[in-house]
DNA sequence: TTAGTTTATGAATATGTATTCATATTGTCA
DNA sequence: TGACAATATGAATACATATTCATAAACTAA
C-alpha cells in the first residue's frame, strides 16, 4: 500500500485528538456523564465534526476500550513469552502489568468501567470481544501455572484459579495503589512474595 | 413507638415490592439501561405511584445499593467476630462471603457496577458511604493480619496488603463462579489453601 | 348508598442531549 | 485574485425518558 497523503495523516492526527480528549472525559465522568459538546470543546473542534471521525457517541468509546484492550493484550501477552523458568515469566509478568497500568490510568478507568460495571457492555456486544483478549491472557497464563505444577515449582491446584489468582492480585494492588497512590507502597516482589510463599508459615 | 397500621404495612411492602422489581432490572441492564415504565411495569404499578415511594429514579438505586452495602457489611463484620485463633477468623470470613455472595447475586451486580464502574458515584456521592463501609471492613480484617504478624502466625507483610489480597481473592473467585459457574471449582478451602501457603513450594 | 377523602393512573410536559444539515469558512488552483 | 470544491460549524431537529398533575378509581364512614 502507499504513503498516506498529507490530508489522511491530518486526519488521522485530529481522529487521534478527539479519541484523546474523549478519554480524558470518559474517565473522570463515564460514558452517560460525558457530551459530544463537552468532547468537542476539549478536542477544540464543533459537534458537527466529530462525526466525520465516528458515526456516533458510542463508537468512540468503543474505539477506545478496543485500543485499550489491545494494547494491554499485545504487553501482557509479550510478558509471558520472557525466556526463563516459570517464576521469571510471573514476574516479568507483573512487572509489565504494573508498568502498562500506571501509564495508561485514564485507560484503565474506562476498561473498568467497562468490564465491571454495566455501562454498554451488553448492548454493543463490547463485553464479548474484551473477554475474548483477557481469556486468551488468562489461558496463557494457565499454561504456565500447568507447567510449573508439572514440574513441582507450584502446588497441585487448577492452574486457572492459580492464574486468576496471580492476576487479580497485582490488579488489586493496583487500584489501591490508584485511590490511595503511596499510602501502602509495594512493588513487584511484594506481590511475588506473597503470591508464591502465601500469608502463613508452614505448619 | 407504636405498631404501624395497616396503611404503613401495605406502603412499605409496596414500597419494597418496587425495589425488588427494581433490582432485577438494574441487575440485568444497569441504571441508564433501565427505564422508570420498566420498573413500574414490572412492579405492577404506574409509573406515577413510583413517585410516591421515591422522589427519584436515583433515589430508588441508591436505597437498593446502600441496603447492599449495610447487609454485606453487617454480615462480615459479625465473621471477623468468631472467637479462635487468625486462622479461624479468616475461614470464617470466606465462608461468609461465598454464602453472602450467592445468595445476593443480583445486589452484587448492581454493587459492583458501582464500585467498579463510574455509574453515578460522583455525582450522588454515594460512593464515600460504601467506601467507608468496605474501608471499616478491611480495617478489621488489617487488625487480624496485624494480630497473626504478631504472634508469628503470618509472614511480616503490611498487613493492609494481606487484607486487600485476602479479600481479592475471594472476590475474584466468586466473580469467575458468578460468570461460569461450575467450570472451576472452588471452595473456602481451596481459596483459604492457596491464600496461606501461597502457589509455590518453599525454595 | 353516597358524599367526601385518599390514592392511583398515565397522558401530557419538561428537559437534556445526540445527531443532522443548511450555511459559513477555508483551501485549492488557474 | 477569484471561482469552485472541500471542509467545518453550531443552531435547529429529533428523540428518549424522567417527572408532573389533572382526572379517575378506590376507599371510608355516616
Amino acid at each position: 500500500m502507499t504513503q498516506p497523503s498529507r490530508k489522511e495523516r491530518e486526519y488521522l492526527r485530529h481522529r487521534g485528538e478527539v479519541l484523546e480528549a474523549a478519554l480524558m472525559l470518559f474517565a473522570r465522568q463515564g460514558f452517560h456523564g460525558t457530551s459530544m459538546q463537552q468532547i468537542a470543546d476539549a478536542a477544540e473542534f464543533s459537534v458537527g465534526t466529530l462525526y466525520k471521525f465516528f458515526p456516533h457517541k458510542e463508537e468512540i468509546y468503543k474505539t477506545l476500550i478496543e485500543e485499550t484492550a489491545d494494547r494491554f493484550h499485545a504487553g501482557l501477552i509479550a510478558a509471558l513469552e520472557t525466556p526463563g523458568d516459570e517464576i521469571n515469566k510471573l514476574q516479568t509478568a507483573v512487572e509489565t502489568k504494573i508498568r502498562i497500568f500506571l501509564d495508561n490510568l485514564d485507560r484503565v478507568r474506562i476498561y473498568f468501567a467497562e468490564t465491571q460495571g454495566a455501562s454498554l457492555n451488553v448492548k454493543t456486544g463490547l463485553d464479548a470481544a474484551i473477554k475474548n483478549r483477557y481469556n486468551d491472557y488468562l489461558e496463557r497464563l494457565s499454561a504456565i501455572f500447568a507447567a510449573g505444577i508439572k514440574k513441582k515449582i507450584f502446588h497441585k491446584q487448577d492452574p486457572y484459579l492459580l492464574a486468576l489468582a496471580f492476576d487479580s492480585l497485582s490488579m488489586t494492588f493496583l487500584v489501591e495503589h490508584m485511590d490511595h497512590p503511596g499510602r501502602h507502597p509495594f512493588d513487584a516482589e511484594t506481590i511475588l512474595e506473597i503470591f508464591l510463599q502465601g500469608a502463613s508459615f508452614k505448619k
